[in-house]
DNA sequence: CGTTTTGCTTGATTCATGTCAAAAAATCGC
DNA sequence: GCGATTTTTTGACATGAATCAAGCAAAACG
């Protein structure tokens, strides 16, 4: 069994200047003392369980969230179709700048394994923002960072095929782990086939099949959620190739 | 032949208070001396001609663009394939805000008609910005509310068939032109059937094919590029069907 | 004003991926 | 620890949409 998120991440250690996600999350760049009135109005960790839901698609919006241990995924529920999962979110991530400016937010979060969030008030933020321009570029950084990722994912799901999504899946989970100082080559994903599914536009079956061929060609190896990567330079080989749908090049 | 957009907006028209797009700009909500100070920020109307490049991907972000009249596209070129058409902009729209924070612009934005744009240097507006709580708002909102934008095209990319994809484009398109004052039955396409399927993430062959079995169905009649909407709720019902992929429901 | 180019439509065929079904494995609850 | 549930795998089959290949229409061009 891999180390958690949870593990590593000491639910007594509530300040953000002693907090390990501190290079990753929100305030980064800010001073101590700017520090200090960021972690003055965060409401303190919240527990999830597995399965709980942090927002309700509908709910009004109040809040953005920090993941500061566990993984959630935001999913949303459109007109008597099924599901569908739209992100999810590893520690240092932030959840919620899509409902900002709306009443309502747009999808549920549900946590996927034990969890714990910062909760950072909007309109508290918004008022120290007034006041650290650093924390305002930030937020901005943050939403223009989430507005080109969901630009790749766009590019992924309108142009690539089965192998190429999983691939690209499969190395990003890797770089968002690598960055968060855990193992890039041997995580867990707390996700279902399911999920994956859903959020790359293909059935769960597919899912399973296209995952177990990688391991056939010893590109990774998967056992049940514990996935491994053997072969990174082939995996990113498959994800950028020039072949995908409608013709390549 | 449809008034254009072009026709709606004579170039002298120069000054904010009297642009017609007041209203659907970013601007919105700034009291008159707001409104002077940003307007002294704004380089004049730029001209672009049909194909001509606004933003190349890679350039060095340096504004955004407020979108005057004409129409634009976005495309990302990535690794070796086609180009991905990421975007389309109306008058009023605002484009660039996924190259906040970034070095570089996350794609190309090429004209697709005759078109004016107006140039806001972000490192002026955010300035600006600091002054003014209600455009730092405004911002927030416009970010906030393409983030939720690109989720739906998400959810259209991986869910939906050919023919959903192509009824929630039309009917997209219909709304922001009814947004605009401009009728929301019968609109002009500036982009090609090319453009349409890489944008949904089609075939070009296919869009002209769905896009001609509506037509026999009589939901709509298009010649050439006057798209004429003829069974409205007929549409809606189609692009929010529960039998999408992956068994709906 | 004819020629070329570009964009659009249409048909035939193929293929990747969805759907249905059932078994196997893992996880959960008591 | 054992039956019940959920998740995952695997197989057989169906099908929507891509691809390939013309042909046609409408601009663009000299």
């Amino acid at each position: 069994m891999k180390p958690e998120f949870s593990r590593r991440q000491p639910v007594n250690e509530t300040r953000c200047e002693r907090c390990s996600l501190h290079a990753r999350c929100l305030p980064l760049g800010l001073d101590l003392k700017a520090l200090e009135s960021f972690d003055a109005i965060i409401e303190r960790p919240r527990p999830l369980k597995r399965g709980e839901a942090l927002v309700r698609q509908g709910d009004h919006f109040e809040s953005l969230y920090v993941v500061r241990s566990g993984s959630l995924k935001q999913s949303v529920a459109q007109e008597g179709q099924r599901d569908q999962v739209t992100h999810f979110y590893l520690p240092g991530e932030l959840v919620g700048l899509d409902g900002i400016g709306d009443t309502a937010c747009y999808g549920s979060v549900v946590a996927l394994e034990s969890a714990f969030v910062c909760e950072l008030p909007f309109s508290r933020l918004e008022d120290l923002a007034e006041r650290l321009p650093e924390l305002r570029g930030q937020l901005y950084r943050c939403m223009s960072r989430e507005l080109r990722n969901d630009q790749r994912m766009m590019c992924l799901l309108s142009g690539r095929t089965a192998d190429q999504r999983l691939a690209s899946f499969v190395l990003g989970l890797s770089e968002r782990f690598r960055a968060r100082g855990c193992s890039p080559y041997c995580y867990h994903l707390s996700m279902s086939r399911s999920d994956i599914g859903s959020y790359l536009g293909l059935a769960l079956e597919t899912v399973s099949r296209v995952l177990g061929r990688f391991q056939d060609q010893k590109l990774v190896s998967v056992e049940g959620r514990e996935l491994t990567i053997h072969e990174h330079a082939a995996l990113v080989a498959l994800a950028e190739e020039g072949v995908g749908r409608h013709s390549g090049i």
